[in-house]
DNA sequence: CCATGTGAACAAATTCACAGCA
DNA sequence: TGCTGTGAATTTGTTCACATGG
């Protein structure tokens, strides 16, 4: 049988993996917090409508998690999922474009685990230098390198508008940073060694919008 | 030859399809604002770091839209596209939420393109009631049906709580809404007739997290 | 001749069907 | 027996290679 090490991160992971074990990483942790220890995956699939087969495939990529005839243990199986997504450690996150979005977005991780920490927040914007987000001090984009040296930070947050969004992605990268979340509506250059993930709210409606019947 | 006509919703188009061609909308407007009338799959691929054929697939699902042996009409492939996803009748959107999150994405979506305009905000959090986002009054939820009826708002924005979210999903549904894009962290108990897309910004950064090398 | 548009080959992801183990 | 884990089948999506037509 070939055993696969867990705490190896595997290059072969597709995205759309990652995304379904960080969702069932999230509805174990509200199974554990209504009191259900144990569960299969006929009866998870079932309660969050997701495919069972599938779940175990996702599960089979990173070695074996069940038992055979029962099923899994809630807790060991949140635990497991969580160490391989590299979450038992924290991460530090660092936030540029301090406008609605970016303030909107620190504040926003604030409320979650504690896995992300906002751990700084910089701004092109002069005006904006100086500002309290929470307990965070907005610092000049000048200082993007410096901070993520000081903070050790891993991921940067990119919230400044198209115009800026390139030169702070490169800024980012320069820095250090291993992985950007993108916010701003635009294909950016991509750095290879940078993991980078686009959201686009623009995208997104417009996917949506091809959808609404005229009929 | 089999003329698809352009003007009628294929249900068969696949998500990630409808997303690249967004994308590719996007990238024309910025040709065409940098005066840049004519381009061929290639040259626009290369300046996207898209892929061509993907992209003469990606149109092929519609129909022909270039010349043989030239290549495209930026402005009116742009337009060709634009059509195809449905914008170019303009949108109204409902945001739920009113917290951080909700008037952010309110904020963001007055900059953007016309096509999506923001109509509406409800809040169930009694004490944001009748605060106002730009020119917008936040609304109590009781009021959401009533709104989606007066405005005939056809695309819902949930930036609720967790807890509110389900209950509010619910009413937009009821309320007629045609779609929804969540950005609340929870797995909605989806309507089937409801297209809904969730943006889940916990997920986005524990995929990120798996790469963080740890060597 | 050149770039589009497309059938055919290929790759990836999902689903099926069942072997294997508690 | 019941549920996990997995090879095999299927579906879906992408890439290739070229026929088509301006």
């Amino acid at each position: 049988m070939p055993k696969r090490n867990s705490s190896q991160r595997l290059e072969s992971v597709s995205c759309a993996t990652l995304h379904r074990l960080s969702e069932y990483l999230r509805c174990l942790r509200h199974l554990e917090s209504i009191g259900i220890t144990k569960t299969s995956s006929r009866d998870f699939a079932e309660r969050f409508h997701l495919s069972a087969v599938q779940i175990r495939k996702d599960l089979a990529q990173f070695g074996e998690f069940g038992i055979r005839g029962v099923g899994y243990d809630v807790s060991q199986l949140a635990g497991r999922i969580s160490s391989l997504l590299g979450l038992d450690q924290g991460r530090s996150v660092i936030v540029a474009g301090m406008g609605n979005l970016g303030s909107a977005l620190t504040r926003f991780l604030s409320f979650g685990p504690e896995t992300f920490e906002v751990v700084g927040g910089v701004d092109c914007d002069l005006a904006k230098i100086g500002d309290k987000i929470g307990h965070l001090t907005v610092r000049p984009v000048s200082e993007l390198r410096q901070l993520v040296r000081e903070t050790k930070a891993e991921i940067g947050i990119l919230a400044v508008p198209v115009a800026a969004a390139q030169s702070v992605y490169d800024e980012f990268v320069a820095a250090g940073v291993q992985a950007v979340l993108n916010f701003a509506p635009i294909r950016l250059r991509i750095h290879a060694n940078v993991r980078t993930r686009n959201v686009d709210l623009q995208v997104y409606l417009e996917e949506l919008s091809y959808f609404l019947q005229t009929t």
